[in-house]
DNA sequence: CCCAACTATGCAACAAATTGCATAATGAGT
DNA sequence: ACTCATTATGCAATTTGTTGCATAGTTGGG
């Protein structure tokens, strides 16, 4: 359900397409949510027809045409209402960390990269929060509430990100001394 | 499928329930996966006709009857051969951040609120990882191969608890400022 | 010039997860 | 005495998410 949640806050401000709306959940918004492309595109129409959102189809000719999406009035009270609904805890799945549990001389070499393959990801991740933060969210007591509430979700990102890398970084150590007997 | 991968580990040393795995789920291993209680009894069926698991009814007289669970060598091979295949990257979707992206005068109590319940919850988490890390894993070089990589994880679950809650007395700190105008 | 990646949307089949319900005994607290 | 939480398992319906496929022009690199 949070999905439709996660796609109005996404078009608050900005008109979006549904493929713009997917380049997010795969960077800024992934963070705290995901969606494919086929996900989205469903859920659009769905809020469409419950009049949360209204579509405007654009022609374009060196592009294939494209169609955005706005927040209606509804969608907004809708929205604003849900706000003040209990919060369900946060859902995390990590492969890696079952992957950890299995631990042996046998593996190790491979879960070492596995290791220095998510400090990159979670790197790119941060270098991106960084450079979104000195754009637009430079000093927190000069945004407006909504921009405020955006800034702190960063930073979370931000915070989040620094203390994978640092577990990175000491468990390649740790897993250096497995591998080396 | 992971769900199968994250149950055949946590019985690689101890025979456990349904109703155990599910605790586990909501505790321990619930940093890095969660399930409910019907989708375990329904992968542990499903685990045992494909000869990964066996499982031994126990007969009890003070409480319901019960089935305990056990890995079989074909289940092992299974997941030993698992850990070298590709992993996904971290799955995490969290209400929390998509309704702080909505903070406006009129919410801001109530997200307060949520954060004060977030940082409880975590906070909780925390202290058992403690309680788990001073009990079972207090000395890291003394500990076999298998045990490190768990203790490498609950590390992973120590730094996340303690980022998280930083984040939760700053943001705090913000929100009292926007709530006070 | 060819191949890959990007822009842009969507259907259909399938797998995974959630929600609601159901049973049934024991122990702990008011 | 009554109520609530705990132990212990499971089915059925629905919702959500994944995987595979399909189309089709543009841009950039080698």
């Amino acid at each position: 359900m949070s999905l439709a949640h996660a796609i109005m806050t996404a078009v608050l401000d900005d008109e979006l397409t549904g493929y713009e709306l997917a380049k997010r959940f795969d960077t800024s918004l992934g963070f705290f949510w995901q969606a494919s492309h086929q996900q989205i595109y469903r859920e659009l129409k769905a809020l469409s027809q419950k009049n949360y959102l209204t579509s405007r189809a654009i022609s374009q000719q060196k592009r294939p045409d494209k169609t955005v999406y706005r927040l209606t009035p509804e969608g907004h009270e809708y929205l604003r209402a849900w706000v003040h609904e209990s919060t369900k805890p946060r859902l995390a799945k990590d492969e890696l960390f079952i992957k950890l549990y299995n631990l042996s001389e046998e593996n190790v070499a491979d879960l070492m990269e596995e290791v220095r393959e998510r400090r990159e990801h979670v790197q790119r991740n941060l270098s991106l929060y960084y450079r979104i933060r000195n754009k637009n969210y430079p000093n927190f007591s000069s945004l407006s509430t909504r921009m405020q509430g955006v800034a702190l979700v960063l930073d979370a990102g931000i915070r989040d990100a620094e203390s994978i890398i640092e577990w990175c970084d000491c468990t390649l150590e740790r897993l250096c001394q497995v591998k080396g007997q």
